[in-house]
DNA sequence: CTGAAAGCGCTAACAG
DNA sequence: CTGTTAGCGCTTTCAG
């Protein structure tokens, strides 16, 4: 295969330097002819000549790349639909303004080896952390202390960070919507059914049920499960309710895990929500389709995606970012599982 | 902020040439004293030198990325199960061996127009089509010509292009596989919904189902509906029932489609399977739950993802793919659903 | 309107 | 064991 063709190359098919071949490729109209442009343009095209990004970046400074790095144990972090759904929007934005997006899942703890930390390749960082809030706060300053921007998404401001932007939905917020909702009939014990691994977005939810229980008067029990195996959710209930007996509702820290219980309590006995009222979170489509139809709310975690790159580029274009934080509400989706 | 520190920072704070700390860095230990390595490294930590990927690339015309492009009219296309979960396989293989993965979502037809096919930035590139196979085959020698290695993923091979590798799954065969299954009870009359834009997997799918159900002299018809949205494929099947009734079985082009058939047909008071049949397609944890179980066949996108990233990096180590074309079976998830 | 030249950060061959 | 040097492809300033 022969050589990668370079500005020289051009330069040395049409006759003419490589800066004037620079300046066509860049559409810098000024200083150049409508003739020597032509020339330029159709070698550039004869030979395929395509910019190389590193000598580029190398003279520029700018790599026109953000780096993603999702903290997860999992090898399989993109595969929830909240992740998934905020990967599409950050990548659209940014593939719309000429960006790329630069994956990174990372292990727990594994986030200084990554070489998105270890190499400087990337215009900004963007950070989903996650883990108990000290170490998230950990990487946090890690990926901070790079001295480049950084966007972490879905986790509470650290007050003592510079040139961070932070970006989450109101996940407290929701859960206090959900709260309300079922709180339209007598209740006494619910049960929150949540991952094993602590995640930002569930302590908050977490913290946005207690709220609204602890005034009512609510006793709330866990269930800890491997969120990402079906099998490890429906064991969990059912260990749960071998144990306790039914509680009057089941609070699923997201859709699929309530359409798990649903279809774990009717396996029971247990009508939805007649014996058993059942609230979901995030309503993305297709894993809130469930009968009777889920009482949920619903996630913006697209928006978030392009809200976050928004946010990046205008920082790298203004040099600083125009807001703190950015919080997103998520929609009460009333169905039929609660209250 | 200070400048970012070069080779050539800690060189003159530790008193040793640019040469020397870069051998450090790149722990060549041939020809460094293990004192000055010492004094280099604490210079390194103290200063927060990160390597320039781009001085680097440049130099060793690698970039240790690879490109991504999914060729997808929607911007939500990561939210689909298929693509998250290939993606994941992907990203995991990849950044465990040192490359990162450069994602890049792209219309029908403005593939040319992307950064990643208009700069040289990335090793190679992976391409997921879509569309008719014309266009396909368009996309697949566009990424070809650009003298990278290229890895198509669930598209068939095409004969004339050079230095690329076919990785899918046998969509074929798992449709026969699921319509042997259905045709273990009587049936005349076969619906199959399927998305409004053509893509390669679903096609080998239709061949699958089309090629067994002739053989059993079952009439197939189709449903074209937008398939990203619940409320459409509801529609799209409702209207189909209105003209021509209920037919035997009902094939959905994933699970998705089939679960929210099932919510249709039950809602019409037909049951399933005892008056209509239906099944699903890839069998990801959490899109196939459902009552009754879905009968299926469960696809290994997430092993399709490193296969590719194998086959990628085998490609740049050694020059050559080890494979022209890799085949991914389907297994048989026996449901309730049907027959 | 065009070209010469400097230099971005890095690696590797070679000289000391 | 360590340093000097050339040059990867590009942009940009400045001189012609």
């Amino acid at each position: 295969m022969r050589e990668r063709p370079t500005l020289r190359s051009v330069a040395l098919k049409t006759g003419v330097s490589i800066a004037t071949v620079s300046k066509v490729v860049n559409g810098i109209t000024a200083g150049v002819s409508a003739t020597t442009r032509a020339e330029v343009e159709a070698a550039i095209a004869i030979l395929g000549y395509r910019p190389n990004r590193s000598g580029r970046s190398l003279r520029s400074q700018r790599h026109l790349v953000v780096g993603l790095a999702i903290v997860d144990p999992s090898p399989r972090f993109l595969a929830d639909p909240f992740t998934t759904n905020l990967v599409a929007g950050l990548s659209n934005q940014l593939n719309t303004n000429g960006f790329g997006l630069l994956l990174h899942g990372v292990r727990p703890g594994k986030l200084s080896e990554s070489t998105l930390i270890r190499q400087s390749g990337v215009d900004a960082i963007c950070l989903n952390p996650s883990g108990e809030r000290e170490e998230r706060v950990a990487a946090m300053e890690l990926a901070s202390g790079l001295g480049q921007p950084l966007v972490v998404i879905q986790d509470r401001p650290v007050d003592t960070l510079q040139d961070v932007c932070f970006v989450r939905q109101d996940d407290q917020g929701g859960a206090e919507l959900l709260a309300e909702e079922v709180m339209k009939r007598p209740c006494r014990r619910a049960v929150m059914v949540i991952a094993d691994i602590p995640w930002p977005a569930v302590e908050h939810r977490v913290a946005g049920f207690k709220k609204v229980f602890d005034r009512h008067g609510v006793q709330l029990d866990f269930i800890r499960c491997d969120e990402t195996n079906s099998q490890a959710i429906t064991d969990g209930i059912a260990d749960h309710l071998d144990r306790h007996g039914a509680p009057d509702v089941l609070v699923g820290q997201n859709d699929q895990i309530a359409i798990a219980a649903i279809h774990l309590l009717n396996s029971r006995g247990l009508e939805v929500p007649r014996d058993v009222a059942v609230t979901g979170y995030n309503a993305f489509p297709f894993t809130s389709i469930s009968s009777p139809p889920l009482t949920t709310v619903r996630s913006r975690a697209y928006e978030l995606g392009v809200t976050a790159a928004t946010a990046i580029l205008h920082r790298l274009e203004h040099g600083s970012f125009q807001q703190r934080e950015y919080l997103l509400s998520l929609e009460m989706v009333p169905g039929r599982s609660a209250p």
